[in-house]
DNA sequence: TTGTAAGCGTTATCAC
DNA sequence: GTGATAACGCTTACAA
């Protein structure tokens, strides 16, 4: 049985057809009870609902998405999705299509442009209703075969307002200058900057940015120490502080370009006998689950990273509609005050 | 011409027939060049590679899974994408797919078997080549579907021979049994167990049987505690960490059900003037990415994730050839010695 | 090795 | 509100 089943392409499948049969309606009847349900009397609609019901179907999306031409599928690619930064925000996409009948096909760039273009290209292959990508960074070939395929285009954790697919981010400059400041009035003048040991960070160097703007704004020196690069973050954060610990005049405070590099800082701080924040405040970049269970527990800017997930699917869903769509939505981190700073 | 384009569906677009013409040859001739190249001479594929880059043609998947009642695509049901345990297993199974030319689609359960079978429902109607869940516990019209869909249906994080989809899990039991043992080798004799605050966490109660199992069989008592139900697992970890060490006869060694307790515990017990572990041993479950920067690090044991999404797409891949696909693939767990036991 | 013809199961279009 | 008919772009089946 299941060998026929195989042999012959949908034999004995049931479809549109058989369930338009059972009620007594045509098919396209049934496909209007399913798309646009007030165009179908009360009277049919029982009929087809008892219909579907007995015979269990399942309608073929597939089949839907070829004669539509636009599949309610939605791709998204993400640099990784076990890291702890993008999980919430696949998370929080993921389920607001749900409620709304799409589907999520999701493929991992880890930072590469060409794997990002090979994904892409596979998933416009599914003639998705639209596409969501991390930052505005894409190869040459990639924006081209979105362009020509005319669909919405969203760009999340970042935010170019000079560019034209809708941008879902926040300003990672602003990070840097709210680290500097939330220093800067607790006391702290000899403020030091960790960057992330891992190259092709760009939006780490903007929160840099942010960090030296403001210290020379507040008529400070600028102090940023660049960790050995392609070290795992948490031991870069480890060496980071050692190094800047016994320098000459170290730094009352640090903040670290991620938590990862700030949680290797406070440990080792701690075996290094450096109190914290007492001798040195540290503040982190993420919120991190484990930021609250670090001894002492991390203070960091947590980034809206579920709410970016939950906005891009909503403007996702607006896009399909005769909605104007707000182009640029620029969210807000949050500084989450703990223990050590 | 944009609007036009949504107009007219399809309209304009390069199909297989467009580059057919472009290369001189048949529509099913260039339908082999993606599929059987083999079967295409060579003086036609380079025709039809010349006409493919020319024209930038993109496969239709959708059509060709219509065509061939099976697309390119496989689902998978996780309870939740964003914590610690599962990001990775769909890391591995999504790379791995990807590389081989599947598409993967992802939707998450949170752990409710109405949610997956809506999920599965979902899934099906894109015809994909395979699904795979998390544990064997799901509603009866998952099932039915499944089994009438006639797909392969693999099942993960669990191992349950006696059922007849392909398994890829670990034994919990066996986890339980590896830390108990552990901790009597290294001369501990009373060891407790802290159960999860999770109502419905089925596998750290299997955990639990192993280590009870084991203590009787070792001649010790057996003493789980059971935090309040829906609290936090780290303040539940806090909570049992406190309520054992002010207990008549403290632990010397507690088994948490996972790492969330564990730093939770670790908290508690460091905030108490608990010396772990000198006074109170800690073993978690999980290898959560912050069990290394907890102090004391974190011993804990490390479950296969990233191992079982890629064997699950390993076995997906296989149940699509000729090949006899190994049933029972059950993985081991590995414990991480640290600092805390 | 190559081609022809006939679907796959749905929706767009137009007519009633 | 309802239906007949013709796509949608590809692959299977069979023939040459």
């Amino acid at each position: 049985m299941s060998e026929d089943k195989r042999k012959r392409r949908g034999a004995g499948r049931v479809t549109l057809n058989t369930v338009a049969r059972h009620a007594q309606v045509s098919a396209i009847t049934v496909s209007r009870y399913f798309n646009q349900p007030d165009q179908v009397s009360p009277e049919r609609r029982e009929r087809i609902k008892a219909a579907v019901d007995e015979l269990g179907y399942v309608p073929n999306l597939v089949a839907g998405g070829l004669a539509s031409a636009r599949g309610r599928i939605v791709g998204m690619v993400i640099p990784n999705i076990s890291g702890p930064i993008f999980a919430s925000t696949i998370q929080g996409f993921s389920d607001t299509l749900n409620r709304h009948g799409y589907q999520l096909l999701l493929a991992s760039s880890y930072f590469s442009v060409e794997q990002e273009e090979s994904a892409v290209r596979a998933f416009l292959g599914w003639s998705p209703a639209a596409l969501v990508l991390t930052s505005h960074f894409h190869s040459e070939a990639t924006e081209k075969m979105i362009a020509e395929a005319d669909i919405p285009l969203i760009e999340t954790w970042d935010y170019r307002p000079e560019r034209s697919p809708i941008q879902i981010g926040f300003s990672h400059f602003q990070v840097g200058v709210t680290a500097a400041r939330y220093l800067h009035d607790k006391g702290y003048r000899r403020i030091a900057f960790v960057q992330n040991s891992a190259a092709g960070d760009f939006s780490a160097l903007e929160r840099r940015d942010g960090y030296s703007a403001t210290m020379t704004e507040l008529g400070l020196e600028p102090q940023v120490y660049a960790p050995q690069e392609g070290l795992a973050p948490f031991e870069a954060g480890k060496q980071a502080m050692q190094a800047l610990m016994a320098s000459e005049r170290p730094p009352q405070a640090i903040i670290f370009a991620n938590d990862n590099l700030a949680a290797g800082g406070l440990l080792a701080g701690q075996r290094a006998g450096v109190k914290i924040p007492g001798d040195c405040a540290v503040v982190g970049f993420g919120d991190y689950p484990f930021a609250e269970m670090l001894m002492p527990s991390l203070t960091t800017i947590k980034p809206p990273a579920l709410e970016i997930g939950v906005l891009a699917a909503t403007r996702v869903l607006e896009s399909l509609g005769e909605v104007e769509v707000e182009r640029l939505n620029l969210l807000e981190c949050r500084l989450i005050e703990r223990e050590s700073a």
